[in-house]
DNA sequence: CATTGCATGGCAATCGGTTGTCAAATTGTG
DNA sequence: CACAATTTGACAACCGATTGCCATGCAATG
């Protein structure tokens, strides 16, 4: 039977050690944190201590008088969403390896719940990542100036972003569907308030002209399978043989529909996805879609995020990283329909 | 121009609101927790100066004297299981009901990483949620008694645990099978460590018996739709016309893989997942699985941790909740093949 | 009018660390 | 051997709250 409490029901403080070794409490700290600072000898005794009564330094203490918390909040708009899923994925990847934690929120697409989780997050997070953030310019820059922030997929003048690279992707979709011999095609729209679909459409439309096809916008949709129901239907009606959709969620769910119409995919209509999310690879017929390297996007992110966090470690600080979208082509596209 | 620094660069604390008021410290925390304790006239006056200085309670300080912190961890091992994100979705919503934070964590299969990580939580987290726990029943009970726990589809005695009736479920899976004309059915098995797989084949072998059917397990296999292919190989090779698979991934999987050997579904073998995982319904053929209500089970799982937590709030302490799961019947099962 | 009782608000300790400051101990140098 | 330089470790303030305890003041009671 040990002399000390091995096992105490409490955990351990910085305080049991320094009573076992017989220093200062102060002493202690030095010792885990700045260990040169302290005599080898005495440092030894104090981490032999740490580990036999299980030291884990109280984070909320460390916080408290360091002012860093160790964790980093993120910001999603929907957790529902699979392209958050991956995105998150790659945070907490990358997070867990740097040796912070994350705060996973979801802001339910609401600029007031972001801006006031924004505000909470200041005195609990060291820094947050916003995944396509609803809130406006000035906001988001204002926010950025109160504490360290990486957003995704919104490019607002000084704060540090990673933007995936979809509109320029929007070409290649294009030509895959003009080399299919497609002269008239769709770009179904995400929701208003979107930033990338306003890019990609704007990237879309330019292409278009320079290849002289025509491209008109159809939407806009919210990003849910359900709502490719409304997509599709708008789609046949609109008498196009092809789409370029806003993200796989509603591409897949136009695919449904479709089927539901009776309409094959891609005989009667070419369908183009984006994002390549969870799924696009065994829907029914496989999308073919703009692949985001979606989670790398997350680790990008945090690097960016940790980097501003700890300037030391060498290397500027990145403020934009851009993502490249590529083409990958599977059962959703096929020859324009002859007339 | 205001007297007061309005948007002060370091957020307010209750000595700004004490000082604004010409109170102490002491009375400003009163009279925002414990308002009754508090002359009307001061407190309005405190109430009033809070909103002016935009003043929200620093997490870290309040954890660090009160105890609570407000937070919740929610262990998953496998953040990249679809499964897990349905149900990251129930606690994230509950938790955010509730005014709590939620701390994700992939615990990457590992029982090391759980419980190091658990004994983190224990200080930064007011209680925890533990999903598909790697932990044998001796670390997980003690684990418990040291902090509040709700275990998902784990059911240790002692701990308080949500679980998804698969088992139950599977017995209707056989019946649907049976009464297609199926007599050859296999049980693709999970994880030789995953619990809920060893019930579900009790379960199962004891309904087949039952019935007199011939039941087979194949496997383990990983949770994941690469492990499809193998699984979907042995499947043929044994000679049964049906899978009821050990969740949907896997499922999802081995539908691609017999499509690839030309094998069709459900006309040389039925499948059935489990789970019914976003995707499921869109796949091809879509998936007959048994539908868990996961989303629900992490509302749950949240809301008898909170009891734990608070106990105060009337009705006694659930400590072991049941969701019922029933077969959702789609296109991957059909008819027996005639011999 | 004296006394009891309650409402109210301040003081100070506490949570578990970090860190600036300073004194004591050690070492090296002339 | 005395003195300066350098380690080393203790003291105490601080981070931002919470909370037990106590002093004050006012109203009600005998």
């Amino acid at each position: 039977m040990s002399t000390h409490p091995v096992a105490a029901d409490r955990p351990a403080t910085i305080h049991d050690i320094a009573a076992l070794c017989g220093v200062a409490a102060s002493t202690v700290s030095r010792a885990l944190s700045t260990p040169e600072r302290v005599n080898i000898h005495t440092r030894q005794r104090i981490q032999a201590a740490a580990v036999e009564l299980n030291y884990t330094p109280n984070s909320q203490a460390k916080a408290l008088s360091s002012g860093k918390t160790g964790a980093v909040g993120v910001l999603v708009p929907d957790i529902t969403n699979p392209f958050y899923f991956d995105l998150i994925r790659g945070t907490q990847l990358q997070l867990k390896a740097a040796g912070y934690t994350q705060l996973l929120v979801d802001t339910e697409e609401s600029d007031e719940v972001e801006a006031s989780t924004m505000e909470q997050l200041r005195k609990s997070a060291d820094g947050v990542i916003v995944a396509a953030s609803r809130l406006s310019d000035e906001a988001l820059t204002a926010a950025a100036a109160k504490m360290p922030m990486v957003t995704v997929n919104r490019d607002v003048d000084g704060v540090p972003a990673v933007i995936i690279d979809t509109p320029s992707a929007t070409s290649q979709a294009l030509d895959h569907l003009i080399s299919l011999g497609h002269s008239s095609v769709a770009y179904i729209a995400g929701p208003a308030t979107s930033q990338s679909s306003a890019r990609r459409w704007e990237a879309l439309s330019e292409a278009a002209e320079a290849r002289g096809v025509e491209v008109r916008v159809l939407g806009n949709f919210a990003p849910k399978t359900q709502s490719g129901a409304a997509a599709a239907d708008a789609a046949v009606h609109s008498g196009v043989t092809a789409c370029i959709v806003f993200n796989d969620l509603i591409a897949i769910g136009m695919l449904q529909r479709l089927r539901e119409r009776g309409l094959r995919v891609p005989e009667d209509m070419s369908i183009v996805g984006c994002d390549d999310i969870f799924g696009a690879d065994f829907c029914n017929p496989p999308l073919t879609t703009m692949t985001s390297p979606i989670e790398q996007a997350g680790r990008v992110a945090v690097s960016m995020l940790l980097a501003q966090l700890n300037p030391l470690a060498g290397g500027g600080v990145r403020n934009r990283s851009v993502m490249p979208t590529y083409l990958t082509v599977r059962g959703s596209t096929g020859a324009a329909p002859q007339h």
